[in-house]
RNA sequence: GGGCGAAUAGCUCAGUUGGUUCAGAGCGCCUGCCUUACACGCAGGAUGUCGGGGGUUCGAAUCCCUCUUCGCCCACCA
């Protein structure tokens, strides 16, 4: 494969066949349109990036051969966070931080970094074979696209669904940036509850609150009961003493509050906890922020806290509570605990002024266009996590604390007594109402801002290009279902809005790439498999068909880090089995060969042998299962019906079969060339989507072949319903039999692969099919017979089969013949015959089953019977003949 | 806590609306073969309570219930 895949993609991209103009033989059908999700900039292709990459390209050649106009869409994404922590990284070992270089200088930075290495996971998809139309590849950071992001910021901020907000907002302290939801991540995490007193001010008792984060107690402000709990009833309105800050709260009644759950007193902490943001809203508390940016206790704490990281003041406000008798008890507590995305780290839920989008309104239309089946999710039950996703929508919180990404296109003037802020789709440099000095906003946008804007972004919008009139909106979104929320359901929100219609139709959600013991695979595991390796050692095609034909729709790919071998094995023999088929049937071949149609020279219909009619009939099957497959994105059984079809039906019957014809002085070479290299075509051009570069490689090698002929731009098959030969197909399975039951026999009784044995065949009361004098040549040949005899046997001594139809086989062994195994070996047969046939007798007397059954069922059931009886008469008779007892 | 999915050969998985000899494929394993396309191959072979239990049906790997185990998504009960 290295020797032929680089070569071969190179002149793909020559040759410009991945532009959707290269396959158009529709004159302006409908598109074929694929977004790639766009990489991380900073990303090296990993196995998960490959099974994505494969699945779209997949999908983009079998359209590209349709004939459709097929784009592939592809870019890469400036990534926010994670870009940004790699170049943080990077200073980091020169002892610097982004504060110490500046803002721009940190910027250029990562700009020239990216530069650098952002296209090193484009070349790599190539390596993997991906026919994206690079042409066209964009970056989220691009002006374009910066265009589109201001164009949808102010739109939206036009609208009233952008808006500035004071909330608590989930909060990294390690990358220092606000997070949405769906970037803290839940994770259960075993931690504890710990029950403090809280006394009444003026003495008399206290109250018992239930915490997970005691830190936070240092910025509570009340504690809330619910107003109908009697327990606490005649608390409300008095002020408790919160130890260790020694500060007076109320207690205060909130229908929030659940009675059942811990004391059913709750301390509020209106800064540090989204819950406790509304109550302190309801009932006008102060908010105190007892936490730095980087999550140490801040001044607002008592001296002895401050500068403390919040899991070591957990520890000193529990040890305090419990050296002034205080702490009731702890008890281990399950429960789910947010983490940043991107590093890891535990999530402070922190009080802030961030930017938001109104999601609500964005998600109802999302809603109904999966309601009303236009969207079609694969597998379909995905639907329903869309659904709940898109259903329980909160606000997107949108800005991010960072350097790296598109600035929030918002200034504030800077002026005495003027508090006016601009929302503008241009810079900004005085203010429009008092033309003072204006600040743009510090913050960027979350990455996903501008992602969720590609499907008409990297088409030109807001400009109306052609390209935009042209491909959107696009058909099938191939993606990994960790980003379902994050981008996919984004960008159907956001092509309804922007565009009015969504951006594709079809949803196809991917598995995740795990290893044997169904580990996500990944870095910090050490359980990847390098993809590149891969392709360096057993070619893109085997890496391709191996992850292709390993996974059904929506499934996950288990593969074994251990054996590299084992796992690409299947794709590494299939395509140097493809390759050595190939070699065969072209070095055979003698100029170009007849063809089978169309032209006075055609090979007539009286000129093929039952294998050519079998081998055309089961071709055309393939064709017709194939595509099928293909289309309703089974890519396994696409690919598993083309490798049963080449391995077991062209490879070890058919080329077989054909052989003394090519080579000895029997007649009908030019037939079986013909034939040979035309299914062999065809079994190229549907396995082309999968394993592109070894199918080009034997396709350009057919002789009459124009030079610059791509298999990735040719015909696809068309199913052929002449071709459709039932008789050829159930003749040549008797053929197929006869030569198994001899070789079985063979096998049986050791007979030597250089020695021919006799074989006769005969049928009770009927003929031999003719299929067999049709291709005793063949039967001779692939059972490595010295005679065939249609005539039956009288020789009492040799080893019997019975074929399904009730044809005898008897391969007289003479003196090499163990009398009592073959006895042994016929009534064990027999017996199970006899089985079968009570069975089948006791069924067919069941009178619900004759009455309930359909009438075609039952009919199917007595034929068995018959057929059956017949075998099993044969076997007796032959025991009977060897003078079994 | 809510929702969803999976469990089939030693391993990874097919089995498409219940019905052909339906219990399969690839890898691995066993036996014999370097048969002039291919040993990354050829021929033959072994291996299963279709997770457990119950039910529906003339008939269940397939539909229903339940249990067990595993996985995924969602979640401001402190």
């Amino acid at each position: 494969p290295s020797a032929i895949e680089s070569a071969l993609y190179a002149w793909w991209e020559e040759r410009g066949l991945f532009s959707p103009e290269a396959s158009d033989r529709q004159a302006g059908g409908t598109p074929y349109v694929i977004m790639m999700p766009p990489p991380n900039v900073t990303a090296v292709l990993h196995m998960g990036h490959g099974l994505n990459n494969t699945v779209q390209d997949v999908l983009v050649r079998f359209e590209r051969m349709r004939g459709r106009r097929a784009l592939w869409l592809p870019g890469t994404d400036h990534a926010g966070i994670a870009t940004q922590n790699v170049v943080e990284r990077l200073l980091a070992r020169e002892g610097l931080t982004r504060f110490d270089v500046g803002r721009e200088a940190f910027v250029e930075r990562v700009r020239s970094h990216v530069h650098e290495t952002g296209a090193v996971i484009l070349e790599q998809l190539k390596a993997i074979g991906s026919s994206a139309d690079w042409s066209r590849t964009y970056f989220t950071l691009d002006d374009d696209l910066s265009r589109a992001v201001r164009e949808a910021f102010v739109t939206l901020y036009d609208e009233g669904l952008v808006y500035r907000g004071h909330y608590i907002i989930n909060w990294c302290p390690r990358c220092l940036t606000a997070l949405s939801n769906e970037e803290a991540e839940k994770e259960e995490t075993d931690g504890k509850i710990w029950h403090l007193r809280y006394p009444l001010a003026d003495g008399g008792g206290h109250v018992v609150v239930a915490t997970t984060r005691p830190e936070t107690m240092l910025g509570d402000t009340a504690v809330a009961v619910h107003p109908d709990d009697d327990r606490y009833r005649h608390l409300v309105g008095r002020e408790l003493r919160l130890p260790v800050v020694d500060r007076l709260v109320p207690v205060v009644a909130d229908d929030a509050v659940d009675p059942a759950f811990g004391t059913g007193a709750v301390k509020v902490t209106p800064a540090h906890d989204p819950a406790d943001f509304d109550i302190g809203r309801r009932h006008d508390l102060p908010t105190i922020d007892v936490m730095t940016p980087e999550a140490r206790i801040s001044l607002a704490a008592p001296d002895r806290f401050q500068g403390l990281d919040r899991f070591d003041a957990r520890a000193r406000v529990v040890a305090e509570f419990a050296e002034a008798g205080l702490l009731e008890r702890v008890e281990p507590h399950r429960h789910a605990v947010g983490h940043c995305y991107r590093c890891g780290t535990v999530i402070e839920p922190r009080l802030s002024d961030q930017w938001f989008v109104r999601m609500a309104p964005l998600a109802a239309p999302a809603l109904e266009k999966y309601r009303d089946g236009t969207l079609r999710f694969l597998p379909e039950r995905r639907g329903d996590d869309y659904v709940q996703w898109l259903e329980g929508i909160r606000d997107w919180c949108i800005s991010r604390q960072l350097w790296w990404g598109h600035r929030i296109p918002v200034w504030y003037c800077q002026a005495e007594g003027c508090a006016r802020t601009t929302v503008s789709r241009t810079e900004v440099d005085a203010c429009p109402a008092c033309g003072g000095a204006v600040k743009q906003d510090e913050d960027v946008l979350d990455t996903w801002f501008s992602s969720w804007l590609v499907p008409f972004s990297s088409l030109g919008w807001p400009a109306r290009t052609p390209d935009l009139a042209t491909f959107y909106p696009g058909h099938t979104l191939v993606s990994a279902p960790e980003i379902l929320f994050f981008w996919v359901a984004r960008m159907i929100m956001s092509g309804l809005h922007f565009m009015g219609d969504v951006p594709y139709t079809h949803i196809y959600l991917h598995g995740t790439v795990r290893d044997t013991q169904h580990r996500k695979m990944s870095k910090s595991l050490g359980n990847g498999i390098d993809p590149l390796e891969v392709v360096e050692r057993y070619g893109a095609d085997a890496l391709r068909y191996s992850l292709v034909s390993g996974m059904s729709v929506g499934t996950d790919v288990i593969l074994d880090p251990g054996d590299l071998e084992g796992s690409f094995a299947a794709g590494r023999n299939f395509a140097n089995k493809l390759w050595n088929a190939g070699r065969f049937i072209l070095s055979n071949l003698d100029g170009v060969p007849r063809p089978l149609a169309g032209s006075p020279e055609a090979v007539r219909a009286d000129e093929y042998t039952l294998a050519d009619r079998w081998i055309l009939a089961r071709c055309d099957a393939t064709v017709r299962e194939a595509t099928e497959a293909y289309e309703r994105f089974r890519l396994n059984e696409a690919a598993g019906v083309v490798y049963r079809f080449l391995w077991s039906d062209l490879a070890d019957w058919y080329i077989e079969q054909i052989k003394p014809r090519l080579f000895g002085d029997l007649s009908g070479g030019d037939v079986a060339r013909s034939v040979a290299l035309q299914t062999f075509d065809v079994a190229l051009r549907l396995l082309q989507p999968v394993m592109p570069f070894v199918t080009e490689a034997l396709w350009r090698r057919v002789p009459g072949r124009p030079a610059d002929a791509s298999i990735s731009v040719a015909e696809w098959p068309r199913q052929d319903a002449r071709a459709e030969d039932p008789v050829a197909l159930a003749e040549f399975e008797l053929v197929q039999q006869v030569v198994g039951a001899i070789r079985g026999i063979r096998a049986e009784y050791g007979v030597q692969p250089g020695q021919t044995v006799r074989a006769f065949v005969s049928r009770n009361g009927h003929a031999p099919s003719a299929a067999f004098e049709r291709e005793r040549g063949t039967i001779v040949r692939m059972a490595r017979l010295s005679e065939f005899s249609l005539a039956g046997s009288s020789e009492p001594v040799g080893a019997h089969a019975v074929l399904p139809d009730g044809t005898a086989v008897f391969v007289p062994l003479g003196d090499a013949i163990d009398v009592g195994r073959e006895c042994g070996r016929l009534g064990t047969e027999a017996d199970r015959l006899g089985a079968l046939l009570i069975a089948q007798e006791k069924k067919l007397a069941n009178e619900q089953f004759v009455a309930r059954a359909p009438a075609d069922v039952v009919a199917r059931e007595r034929e068995k019977l018959g057929a059956w009886a017949e075998q099993r008469e044969v076997l007796v008779r032959k025991r009977d003949l060897l003078g079994c007892r």
